[in-house]
DNA sequence: AAGAAAGTGAACTGGATAGTTTATATTCAA
DNA sequence: TTGAATATAAACTATCCAGTTCACTTTCTT
């Protein structure tokens, strides 16, 4: 479709066998997805699958890091975005809450936890490509905020790391465990307030105190 | 050893076989603990575990729940006991991440989590015998906090979660996804100061502001 | 149209492992 | 001491699956 003879990736299969990966890990697992149940949703052959991809684990982590970085470039447009600074927190929050408890933000997070340990660079490659990257940007975001004078941090590193975790405070491992399958928007935004509230609180100076 | 004929669990080998199948579950994952080594590591034969459990899924369960009971009663031991609320809190988030990160607490997080989406009981009871343990730990001791004026919280329910999760910041992560394997007590004891100044900055009354 | 590159399918290798069975041995209570 | 319950060792069943190979076909390029 997009760029006939472009493509400067790998033979003209690459993509749907990526796709075709993708679909069976987010349905199966990683261990429950078989290398044939692959090339049968891609439609492919088995040899074609082995001419693009080692083995098994490397085409996982492609996919998976495919699907960190359409995500973390999503977060991206969205925290570069100008604006006041609660707004800004509170949507970013929401994107980033609403892919760690989409389907497939949930299945890459439980085969990565259970590769990594294995498999090291599985942990690696999915960290740097998908949360270290959110994490920078929010570090930017909120130096920014702090030389502005529209916060006041003194371990931005730190307040990078804790704003995500409170942003999924008891939702995202209710669904990691399969306790729940899904939250309503009330549910949601009653954690997403929280977070912005409680950031602000700590970290905020003069516009925006607790809603 | 200890109550010769007063056991009234099951047969003799019992605690040998999960102390056995602990051991190896924790070096090698789940998948990765084959049941032949865990009877070797038991000394136990292959007929007597599985005289005592029905499949090597439940077998690990017993593990994980014996493991956090232990946990949970252990830390229900530190907030119980009565002083100011900072302290309690921050002995309590001390005792919590300091499990999460041991090598114990991490294993039986990652094989959960890998599970927990083909065998959903296995996350329902790991929460049930953990983190839902200590969730009502929380609330109970911020209940009395609220009632005694030292604490001003609107949802409660709401802080038990947020305070775990801000105890963690970075740290779990990293450590689940193999990045890191281990922090040093500065390291942690950052993480744990911003996580009680962040949550006494947003429910704290009189006593306590940031130090 | 012809040769090269990419893809196919199906059988095959090699290895792993959960769980069962059985004949034998140990433990223990009465 | 005896017999019932419990444990053992080891072979066995029954799968399952990653990755390879190869003879053959389709697609692309020129």
């Amino acid at each position: 479709m997009n760029a006939p003879h472009t493509t400067i990736k790998h033979g003209r299969k690459w993509d749907q066998v990526l796709e075709g990966a993708r679909s069976v890990f987010m349905r199966d697992g990683f261990e429950g997805a078989s290398v044939d149940d692959i090339v049968r949703a891609a439609g492919v052959s088995k040899a074609t699958l082995y001419s693009y991809f080692p083995d098994k684990r490397l085409l996982f982590l492609e996919v998976a890091k495919a699907e960190c970085k359409s995500q973390s470039e999503d977060a991206a447009a969205r925290i570069e975005a100008s604006g006041d600074v609660r707004d800004v927190m509170r949507e970013t929050a929401g994107k980033m809450v609403r892919f760690f408890m989409s389907p497939v933000g949930l299945q890459v997070y439980r085969i990565v936890v259970g590769e990594s340990q294995r498999f090291p660079e599985v942990g690696r490659e999915f960290y740097e490509s998908g949360p270290a990257q959110v994490r920078e940007l929010l570090i930017r975001f909120l130096s920014r905020a702090v030389d502005d004078g529209k916060l006041k941090i003194d371990d931005i590193e730190l307040a990078a790391d804790q704003f995500p975790e409170l942003c999924k405070a008891g939702l995202h491992m209710q669904m990691v465990l399969g306790l729940r399958d899904s939250f309503t928007d009330a549910e949601i935004e009653r954690v997403l307030d929280g977070a912005v509230d409680m950031f602000l609180c700590m970290y905020g100076t003069t516009e925006s105190q607790k809603t």
